[in-house]
DNA sequence: GGCGCTATTGAAAAAACGTCAATAGACTCA
DNA sequence: TGAGTCTATTGACGTTTTTTCAATAGCGCC
């Protein structure tokens, strides 16, 4: 007669546990949807544990966020070699690699930054500036103007990216993954380009590129 | 002496002052940062009438985004004259007025959609189906054709446009109004040309609109 | 000016959050 | 192998917040 054997593991290891829960949990349920009874519960934990490594629940929420955040930037890290519009392309199927391969992941850092408070948002926008800040870094002579305009332009294509890929991982009948990726790479000159002229070479790989995905 | 005098009123005009309460309590709070203790203060009521009214938190939260909703769907009905780009630019006109006079509202749909259940992602996709629909269900011929790859690029279109007027109230010195809308209006368009074939007076059309409007 | 309807309250139960001294794995060293 | 130490983990307890519900009191009607 033992059940309530405790397990002890490395901080490490208890902290990636309850972290990977956590993001697993936060992906379809609000955090006020969540109770710390249950998360401890499905951890197989006492609730005061949670408390010693997180502080308290808004803390914890953002431990899953910025998690959630750190994994995606890690894993879509753009490449260096190639002209733009290669690398944002290489970007674009890293991108829906990464929400394909860990869609609840994805979900939580989504779901967490439409909900949360601002200091939430702000890890979002951290994860959403590692896609987009690199396209005015190195690309911008070629690809897109740095002008006020095209900066407000781009965060728009962000927002739509997500929203694209969101959509076709609940219903992937619309387009296939490849056309996906080659629609979310075309937009971001097409859009560019209601805002600021786009260089003739740019032009020409953007419908070369239109021909061969579809 | 006699502060703690009740005032009575109808069930509707009590629902109407909770809400109104609630969308602009939740334009900058997540759920769980209200506390039914400060809204019914601040609304000079008991706890328990919220509970009569709303039967619990999460119902009223609920309420307050329907509200929200049905305000925007209202608000920026479609006017049911002129060709298919005027009536868009005059519905884009209507949809950035409606955010800039009712920045709360807005604000509490979009975070209830963000953070919120199933349930209350419904209700905001109703919201935005309201945007959309009628460009499939009026204008498929001439501006935008009916295809599953359209629809899908709409969608994420319609995210852009949240975006960017979300944007544009955060930091109005990028654009002005005039020019948001018609980079909201433009981009529609332009995106459904990656996926699609523009017809010619269509693009006549959004070339001119592009030199007027900058 | 009493009567009935029902909007509203307040107290008390239930549930969730957060704290902290006490407990018990797992390793070290004799 | 067994005592000792370190610290991950617990469980009970206090606090805050949500939810319930029988009792109260405004307001119109006769």
């Amino acid at each position: 007669m033992s059940l309530p054997t405790r397990t002890r593991l490395t901080p490490e290891q208890r902290r990636h546990q309850l972290l990977d829960l956590g993001v697993r949990l936060l992906a379809d349920r609000s955090l006020d949807e969540l109770s710390i009874d249950m998360l401890a519960e499905e951890a197989g934990i006492s609730r005061g544990l949670l408390y010693h490594y997180f502080g308290n629940k808004h803390d914890f929420h953002r431990a899953v966020v910025r998690r959630a955040a750190d994994d995606l930037i890690a894993q879509t890290a753009p490449p260096v070699a190639g002209d733009p519009v290669e690398r944002l392309l290489a970007s674009m199927s890293a991108y829906v690699d990464y929400v394909d391969a860990n869609y609840e992941g994805y979900l939580s850092l989504v779901r967490g930054a439409g909900g949360g408070n601002e200091s939430i948002r702000d890890i979002y926008d951290e994860a959403r500036a590692a896609l987009t800040d690199r396209i005015f870094r190195e690309d911008q002579e070629t690809l897109v103007p740095d002008t006020p305009a095209t900066r407000f332009v781009v965060r728009g294509w962000a927002a739509m990216v997500e929203e694209l890929v969101l959509g076709w991982k609940a219903d992937p009948g619309a387009v296939t993954k490849d056309e996906l990726i080659v629609i979310v790479t075309a937009t971001l000159p097409a859009l560019v380009g209601v805002v600021a002229p786009l260089p003739d070479e740019v032009a020409a790989q953007l419908a070369a590129l239109r021909t061969s995905g579809s």
